[in-house]
Parts: C-alpha cells; sequence; structure tokens
DNA sequence: TAGCTATATATCATTAAGATATATAGCTAA
DNA sequence: TTAGCTATATATCTTAATGATATATAGCTA
C-alpha cells in the first residue's frame, strides 16, 4: 500500500509559504537558490499550481501586464501552510539516486585504466568547482545578517561542502588505486 | 537539443555483459548488489528487454519451466557490446537528485527546532546503519579473491563509506548547530 | 489451511525530467 | 539593419522512471 506522494506539490507549497510568486518565480528560484539539492520542470509547477488552487491549498491573483503574458500570482493559505507543515513533520525519505559513475566503474573491465581514470577525473573536476561555488555561497551568506532564516541556509550550504568533499576524497583515493593497476599490467 | 538518453538501457545491458539472465534475475542483481548507487523496476526492465532485442543489441532463449513462468533469458550481442562500450566511454552525467532533508531545513522555520532535530537523528540514524552495512561488504570484498573484478566493486563499496561519512558528519554538525538555536530561544 | 516467500512475466498509473511551442521586448554583434 | 540571444511568462508534449498491482504456481510455516 503507502500512497505515493508528489513532492514536488509539497517543493511548491514551501516556496509559496516563503513568499507568494508566479509558476515562472518558483521556477527560477528553484535554478538559482535550490540547484544543488532540488529541482523543479514547468511540466510540474504549472499543472501542480492549478490543482494547489482547486484544492484551496492556494489561491491566484491576475496581474495584467502588456507585452508579456499576464503574471499568476499564487500565494498560500491557511489550508495549505497546514498541509505543509504535516509534510515537513513526516520522516524525510531517502531517494536512492543513481550514481552512474559507479555503475561505469563496476562496467569498465570492459574499457581501459585509462579510460576509467578519464571518467574519475572529470568526475573530481566537477566536484572541485562544485566545491568551491558552495565556499562562495557560505561567504555570501555569512555577510548577510538576517537572523532567524540564515541558519538554515548555511546548514544546506555546508551540506554541499561536506558531499563534495567526499566525493573528491573518493576519487583521489580511487585515482591513486586505479594508477596502480595501470602500472602492474 | 541534445538527446534524451535511456539510462536504464546501458544498466541493464551492463548487467547482461557479466552474465546472461532474465529480467526477474537483473532486479534481483540490482536489489542485492547494487540497490545503494542504482535501481531498476520491472515497467524499465521487461520493455527495455525486449527493445533491445528487437534492436539486435540481445538475444533471447526461452527455457520453458513447470509450474513456473518460463524464462526467458537474455544475452548480450557483440552489437550491444559495441553500444555499451561506447556509453561506457562517454563522460558520466551527474544527476542532482533530490535531498528532502534539505527542503525540509530550510522550509522549517515553520516547525519548532525539536522537530528539526528529530528529523536530522532520523537522517543520521539512517546513514549509520547504511555505512555499517557497506563496511560489511567491503570486509566481505576484501576476504574474496576475484582478481581484476574486484578492485571495482571495492572502489564503489569506499564511495559509500565516504558518502555515509559525509552525511553523518553533517549531520553532527548540524545537530549541534540546531542545540545551540534551542537554547538561545 | 491461511498466510508468507520465492519464482517469473507483465502492465498500469503516477511522478518527474526535459524539450519545445508561443509571444513580445530589449539588447548586441556582425 | 537584421539576425540572434536573453529575459519574461505560460503551457504542453514526450519520454523516462517509480511504484503498485495482476497473474499463477510451489513450497514452507505458524
Amino acid at each position: 500500500m503507502g500512497k505515493r506522494e508528489n513532492k514536488s506539490k509539497y517543493a511548491i507549497l514551501g516556496i509559496l509559504n516563503m513568499s507568494p510568486g508566479s509558476g515562472y518565480d518558483i521556477k527560477k528560484l528553484f535554478e538559482e537558490k535550490f540547484s544543488y539539492f532540488w529541482n523543479e520542470s514547468y511540466g510540474q509547477i504549472y499543472p501542480i499550481l492549478r490543482r494547489l488552487s482547486a484544492e484551496g491549498l492556494t489561491v491566484c491573483s491576475v496581474k495584467r501586464q502588456t507585452g508579456k503574458p499576464d503574471r499568476h500570482i499564487y500565494s498560500i493559505t491557511d489550508r495549505g501552510r497546514k498541509v505543509l507543515r504535516s509534510w515537513l513533520l513526516e520522516p524525510a525519505k531517502r531517494q536512492v539516486g543513481r550514481h552512474e559513475i559507479i555503475l561505469k566503474l563496476i562496467f569498465g573491465d570492459h574499457v581501459t585504466v585509462k579510460d576509467q581514470i578519464d571518467q574519475i577525473e572529470q568526475f573530481k573536476n566537477h566536484h572541485i568547482r562544485e566545491l568551491d561555488e558552495m565556499k562562495n555561497i557560505r561567504k555570501q551568506l555569512e555577510s548577510i545578517d538576517h537572523k532567524s532564516v540564515k541558519p538554515y541556509w548555511l546548514m544546506s550550504a555546508k551540506y554541499g561542502q561536506y558531499l563534495n568533499k567526499a566525493y573528491i576524497n573518493w576519487a583521489d583515493d580511487t585515482l591513486t588505486e586505479l594508477r596502480r593497476l595501470m602500472e602492474n599490467s
């Protein structure tokens, strides 16, 4: 049994709880501020916004514009806040995720060790860049001084740092191993 | 542009390249040996197996059984191996993944700090258990002595260890921060 | 004997991701 | 100057992926 939940629904409610906005605003926010740990597509956002209003969890007001399409601005309702809250209290489910790099490693007695090394190096470089971005985000966050909200954003930036460091350390470890394999062959 | 790729297709080809098997075998293998970094559902496996055979990347032989449904055993072909190989050489794409725990943290100025602490503690416990499993897997791998294949499995077990340690360390860090927040309020 | 597990294939409904369609305005580089 | 890019804004379509369920039999166990 165990109903299948639409996570996007709660993610969107959460955003609207921070401040009202349009589908376009929501998408932009996910891209700019959440992209390291969450994404939403228009294919989810627009239909869900309509459904949320139909369910009374949000209300929509239309702002006419000239030249550009009208802005549909959604705000969360008290019912919406209640639904969001009960989701926040449920234990967070872990999503397994697909770690392509590991699949390729395991299947890769099929390619050369040199090819494997290239793979891992690209992987490592990606995470070095991402770690760097995380450090910048953290620096920016530490400079602002918005009580109450700030600590949570800081924690999430740290999350990114911890993870990226783990990826990089694993890559280094694996690269030494692979280089040893290459020499002994 | 940039075609959308079906990763499951390559994952399944990779499994069949290790040894021929049925859809059921493939599912079981993913659950037993890959579940920490990759999963496949029947909804993907069976249609893809048929498609692979239609494309000449696998061949299927039927083994009649009494009482149980016939076993459809798929083997990879040379063309299949070529397709797999070219995928293995492409740079592994990173999937962003949805880190529910972070969403809940950021949205959670809405629940009590105590609730947040409970969330993070559950998260931490989950990863402590998983780290433990990883250590066992690694111990088992180190006891076997299958040249050539073993190192890749070991590297993937280490990957799990590095990641789980990062999750646990982040959780500890975050918990101290949350407890400080609770005291100062 | 009722319920659970294992074997085995198959499909269905959702959920999610990614790409594209439509339309206008403003900016920029050939 | 005009062709192309970026930004604003909504909307939809296809494909991929997940999770649940259907069907059917055998063997084990409480």
